[in-house]
DNA sequence: TTGAAAGCGGTACCAC
DNA sequence: GTGGTACCGCTTTCAA
């Protein structure tokens, strides 16, 4: 192993020098640099990061800890998260939750945290003291969920407009006899007279599935003569999507619109409606939420409820920078703008609608 | 902060003690241990990783180089890999290299690399000498690609057998004006003539896809009258799937069979054929190559060649920490079993094959 | 069973 | 411009 050590004395300088050299100081002379920067391509040196780290008190390393990696909107966040972050010389390390309180609570936990600079957190099964709890004093950003986390910087999706604006396409297009796939049940959440869209309940951070049931409620509630049966699951898989679509047709008969809580669902349950023989947009209307890159190629291709990825990103970015920078700063949050992307799974009139 | 001084003051015992009891070390009495945890639990102390991976040389850390994060097979590869080497206490850094020798140059690079413990390379437009000068010691597993790689640990696809195997299939249903999507043009490879399915090219690691080709052409020139058109294009991605099958449909019009480089060009193809009015398997039969998650959700649902996903990621992780623990192990390789898994975009015949 | 000493390989600080 | 000194926080070694 080569050390800085070794480097400064085939150069004949100090150490120092050597660390000034690479770091790019200004302080060095042209000579000297020149001398240095010739050892150091010769004895193909690199610093030690671990040696680094320590001295700097920082690791460069950012966690990203994500209910499913292998998902499509998953997939496309930690993408989009490591190419943002790269420039800023941060690295991202994907941690897998598994979707639950106990995976959320192994991934924040311990020595694991400690490498990070910072972490991003995609909580789903967590209390907010849980993360308190853990993280102490690690910068940490939570994404997409929760509505009343004001202890952290946090990047919400627009959750419950996001999926009304959803539905309502659904019932102008005629619609009426819905479902919302994927999404707790809508009898269960906040009765649709109190006074806003958010539900008190008992302040875990997993409920961007909840918010999005309280849209579609919200939206069909509007709509005399409409009607919205939720069938629950909680992961987002493809094959959840099919089964939980096959379970709507066996509730529902008589389903003309189908809301999923994720675009991965909405493709599982694409398959599934072909395979019971439905056509998509013929009989039944389909929409998804995230927008993800497989939405524009599905055939029929999904219409979606769009995020703002690079808002969102750049957000995230934004906030955890600046809290990386002052751990004192006070907790922002800040939703996303959407717009739902209208393909071909809503590209049809079932019946005209109702004046209203 | 609080440090493991902290901790053994408040204890009343040495910092080593601390260590020993953290590490799980037995020569601890029980007393001490309960009341070194104790100081530990209140004070919620961490270890400092960047401390603990200078002293003892490891990072923990293991670098996953891939052309594309956000794509369906390196999806579903950093996702198995993250999941397999989290009970080895080993986390995964995944790096993009778009696809680029300078990419990949850049991932391995300097300071990046002595960060890990070992790498995970991807690789598509490096050298085998680039890879060996930059990684110098660092234990490197090369993925899925070249083959002449003899000096590194290597866990291969069964690319030119397995696309042989895909073009056969097509074959057997009665295809005979086939088009190799995304793989490089089959008349500029070997002459089929030479003895064996390795060409000799100029030696970089990049050539998954030519193999795959190489193995269309082999399958396609078994059969008289059957023609294979090469329809080139780097990126694996959906719009490049879609783009691809569209210049395939203009430069063979009478097009009856596609073999995808990659399931994820083959689902953009798939979304083309169906924009061109080809009905797939009606009209055109596909296959494409990875065995994604997505290919059972398509409509119709992809047949794809399957490399055997837990084989390789098993295979992976054990080269890759064989290597960790001995550095001057004799590189290895192997290649992952295949199987052709068929579905509904092949499942008809075109025509009665010719007695062969 | 416990702990003192000696670094691991860098870099902040400050004197030269 | 250059470099000595200290020290980041932990663990290996070995003596007590």
């Amino acid at each position: 192993m080569t050390t800085m050590r070794d480097v400064a004395a085939a150069a004949g300088v100090s150490p120092m020098t050597v660390s000034n050299v690479l770091a790019g100081r200004t302080n060095v002379s042209e000579e000297t640099r020149r001398r240095v920067l010739e050892v150091v391509e010769r004895t193909g040196y690199r610093v030690n990061t671990a040696a680094q780290s320590l001295r700097r008190g920082r690791t460069g390393i950012v966690g990203l800890a994500v209910p499913e990696v292998h998902s499509h909107y998953f997939g496309l966040l930690a993408a989009r998260l490591i190419a943002r972050l790269a420039p800023e010389g941060l690295r991202v390390v994907v941690e897998q939750t598994g979707a639950s309180r106990e995976g959320e609570l192994a991934a924040i936990t311990a020595s694991r945290v400690s490498a990070y600079d910072g972490l991003v957190l995609s909580a789903v099964g967590l209390d907010p003291d849980d993360v308190l709890a853990i993280a102490g004093d690690l910068p940490v950003v939570v994404l997409g969920e929760r509505q009343d986390v004001r202890r952290f910087d946090h990047v919400e999706m627009a959750n419950t407009d996001g999926a009304a604006a959803a539905t309502r396409l659904l019932l102008e297009r005629g619609c009426r006899r819905l479902v919302a796939l994927g999404m707790p049940d809508l009898a269960a959440l906040a009765p649709s007279d109190d006074d806003g869209p958010r539900p008190q309940g008992p302040g875990h951070l997993g409920d961007a599935f909840r918010l999005r049931a309280l849209g579609v409620r919200t939206a069909v509630d509007a709509v005399p003569g409409a009607r919205a049966l939720a069938v629950s699951g909680v992961r987002s898989t493809l094959s959840g999507g099919a089964e939980l679509a096959r379970e709507a047709l066996a509730r529902e008969p008589g389903l003309d619109g189908l809301v999923c809580a994720t675009d991965t669902l909405a493709i599982g349950a694409l398959r599934a409606l072909a395979d019971a023989g439905r056509r998509v947009p013929d009989d039944v209307l389909v929409v998804g939420f995230d927008d993800v890159a497989d939405a524009a190629y599905t055939v029929p291709s999904l219409s979606s409820v769009s995020p703002g990825h690079d808002w969102m990103v750049e957000e995230t970015t934004r906030l955890l920078l600046r809290r990386m920078a002052d751990p004192a700063a006070a907790p922002e949050r800040s939703t996303s703008p959407f717009s739902v992307v209208e393909r071909e799974s809503t590209r049809r009139l079932l019946r005209t609608p109702d004046a209203t």
